[in-house]
DNA sequence: TGCACGGCGCTTT
DNA sequence: AAAGCGCCGTGCA
């Protein structure tokens, strides 16, 4: 017996201004998103645009003009629909919980941890941004540590902070 | 300011 | 079953 559904993602290249980044879509919506790796521009596409199906294509758009508002720190007029099945059920509360901090504003883990319920799943929720599959448009770079230190990111706290940056937010040095 | 520590909830191995 | 975290408050120098 096979599933016809979530056998496939449908991976494709997303150009911004900061470089291109991965995209992983399946047919719920968007399921991944990687920062562009240093130096590495080109990863040889093997589909083209073209091949995707007609949803993903339109997810694909949504997406990329996401990125391309956010990195000018402005907010999305559109955002595509998230898959983010892969989570268990306390990660993606907490992802759901920091898809809803407006473009512009920060949070610390504590404040997240109590936005969930859980009030003292403070480390947890910690472990769970980093485990933030889209990285950008759910925005893990807006959750701070208490008294607004800037915590860890995955993929570099450069990136957190050129995010930061663009959003007006000023960190204390 | 800075470091050390204990406790905390959840994921991963 | 146990380790290991993108944490946080406290306490001490």
């Amino acid at each position: 017996m096979k599933s016809k559904h979530t056998l496939h993602y449908h991976a494709t290249e997303l150009e911004t201004s900061v470089g291109s980044f991965l995209a992983l879509f399946s047919d719920q919506g968007l399921v991944s998103l990687a920062f562009p790796t240093q130096g590495n521009p080109a990863i040889p596409q093997p589909e083209s645009t073209g091949v995707l199906p007609p949803a993903v294509r339109r997810w694909r758009k949504i997406t990329e003009a996401a990125l391309a508002a956010l990195l000018k720190g402005k907010c999305p007029q559109e955002m595509p629909p998230f898959d983010i099945s892969s989570g268990t059920e306390f990660q993606q509360a907490v992802w759901r919980a920091m898809a809803a901090i407006p473009v512009g504003q920060q949070r610390s883990y504590g404040q997240i941890a109590e936005a969930i319920g859980r009030p003292r799943a403070v480390r947890a929720v910690g472990q769970a941004c980093g485990a933030n599959p889209i990285p950008v448009l759910i925005p893990c770079h807006r959750v701070l540590a208490a008294h607004g230190a800037i915590g860890g990111f995955s993929a570099g706290l450069e990136w957190k902070r050129l995010l930061l940056q663009r959003e007006g937010l000023i960190l204390p040095l």
